[in-house]
DNA sequence: TCCGTTGTACGAGTTGAATCGTACTGCATG
DNA sequence: CATGCAGTACGATTCAACTCGTACAACGGA
């Protein structure tokens, strides 16, 4: 069983129950730096991650399965994980999962204008 | 600071005269790419001049001795350069000087709301 | 004409990112 | 317990970007 922190930001997008496992490392939000997370949304594929899980994400985080990304496991790995050292995403882990979301209410509060930024953007142009 | 030696302010995203030297190579406003212009903007020197050129510009083009960088030139002919290749900024030879302006109207055609969170943001944060 | 100014071009050194193979862990299920 | 599954960790390779020194070009003025 993953331990189980309570307390937790909580505001993700969701309403989260709780007893839910405790994100992974990740910058606080005061901490967030646009050039930062501007590097990390250059990449288009993670820019399409980003994107997917803001236009059709359900009530829960995502695995990375869920993304139909066709590439090596580690090469996403290494993408998920710059999304949330980058402060973009917060992963928690379940069980054998580890699931993503977008930090919505954080990135709207440091950098308004930047999300619908990203779901305004054609993946294909 | 410099003189004005050709002719009339240009206006760039103010109306532009006639007879003013040609742009350097540039990308059209249909070939601007978003995880380009994202990475390009993910260096916070470029993101200060970007910022510094929206919110201090006078009534023409600025020259990179204007920005007050403490770069060596060839440093700042680079970051120039990045600029304009990724379609962010414009630039023309003005005789010795070849002076840079934002391509506001591409820019806000193409990404809406871009500039904004350039604008907004805090280089010392 | 020589000099100072503005800036490019080129190249080297260094760093960091992206990519991916391979090995591994932890859990579930037969 | 053996297999399969989700995903990490580590390391190697490749490649692009940043940084900057140096050399050079174009122009204006004394």
């Amino acid at each position: 069983m993953p331990p189980i922190q309570d307390a937790a930001p909580a505001v993700t997008q969701f309403p989260e129950p709780p007893g839910l496992p405790a994100p992974l490392p990740e910058p606080a939000v005061e901490d967030l730096r646009l050039p930062t997370v501007l590097g990390v949304l250059s990449d288009p594929l993670r820019l399409r991650i980003v994107r997917k899980l803001l236009l059709e994400s359900e009530q829960f985080d995502h695995s990375c399965g869920w993304f139909g990304l066709d590439r090596p496991k580690s090469s996403l790995t290494h993408h998920f994980k710059a999304l949330r050292e980058a402060g973009v995403t917060r992963q928690r882990q379940y069980g054998l999962e580890r699931r993503s979301h977008v930090r919505i209410a954080d990135l709207d509060a440091r950098f308004p204008g930047l999300l619908n930024l990203i779901t305004a953007w054609d993946p294909e142009d």
